[in-house]
DNA sequence: ACCTGAACACCGTTCAAGT
DNA sequence: ACCTGAACACCGTTCAAGT
């Protein structure tokens, strides 16, 4: 990669993040090229499109969620584990206001660029609920596909509501998950 | 209202609904009004924006709705009430792709035209919600907005995933809410 | 090998001019 | 009282022409 070329790839990701962190990923690409000082082409001759953009940026972040998930699965508490986990997931796909529908939508679109880490998501939470299952603190009709539902809805909730609403939102679907329920107080997440 | 005025209006709601059925409703205004055979500025004129064009598209449809929830009120089983009042809202906002997020918005903005109907239906649960906790149905720390909270993440979720998903993640934080428990089975919706 | 920027096709919204 | 359609400002995406 020529030198230019190099500094224009990473002056776009630099204005696209602070673009997408202040309006969504939604945001004028032709906006995001103008601010890193680079004609739109140039943009688009990095990143085919939107998801590419997003995709590239999401990468390190990325790579420190499946480490993450990995040692929770080194772990002891499965339960424990799961509720981690979950927490970690939709903390990242909290990072840009429209994000929580990207991913919702990359897992079904092999197409995607966000395709590869959703489906490493889905992967890694299917391994922390069989051993949540395994450790019988979770009902067994529970799906991994059940769980990316919920962090995606919940995701979701804390871009149309409020963190606050969309923990508690969380904890009672959790609650509903799980085998065994404090009487009268919803669980800690 | 003249008479080509009215026609206009009515050309112009069906020709809306169309286009919010096939696209959603971010879908192009400008075509709805080429669709209806008429100029931009008429649409304008008409529904000063998008908002009020798809909040007079509901009227009835909401009519529909809320007296449903003044019938459940009527009703005996306030544990069924509820769990019925959750699932029609969630239909209703399944309306057009794209509702949900409307609606979401809509009850924290009062300017918004959507909000008056997004206040009668908060209403309404809280009153289901009510007679549900009178009863013992329901855990005492479950508040109307997390109710507001489920509905709409629930119709997200038929939007993105689909509606079994959907229906599945609703069961589970139902089930969540609800004081009693079926035994080994994820309580009926 | 990479960048530029004009080109095309589309959109939301307004408003002077018409009837 | 209502409608028209041009006008303005914006956007996504492509691609011939440059370096």
């Amino acid at each position: 990669m020529r030198a230019d070329a190099r500094r224009n790839y990473d002056r776009l990701l630099a204005e696209a993040d602070v673009a997408f962190r202040e309006h969504g990923t939604d945001t004028s690409l032709e906006a995001v090229a103008r601010r890193a000082g680079v004609a739109v082409g140039t943009l688009y001759g990095h990143f085919p499109n939107r998801r590419a953009l997003v995709s590239a940026l999401l990468r390190e972040r990325n790579e420190a969620l499946f480490a993450f998930g990995e040692r929770l699965l080194a772990g002891v508490d499965a339960g424990r584990a799961l509720r981690e986990w979950i927490s970690a997931v939709v903390d990242h796909a909290t990072t840009y206001r429209g994000l929580a529908a990207l991913l919702a939508d990359g897992i079904d679109d092999a197409a995607s660029e966000l395709h590869a880490s959703c489906a490493r998501m889905a992967d890694i939470g299917d391994r922390v609920l069989a051993a949540a299952r395994e450790a019988g603190v979770v009902r067994r009709e529970v799906t991994g596909t059940d769980v990316l539902a919920v962090m995606n809805a919940v995701a979701w909730t804390r871009e149309h509501a409020s963190t606050e609403q969309a923990d508690r939102l969380l904890a009672f679907t959790v609650d509903g998950m799980v085998t065994r329920r404090l009487p009268g107080r919803v669980s800690a997440t």
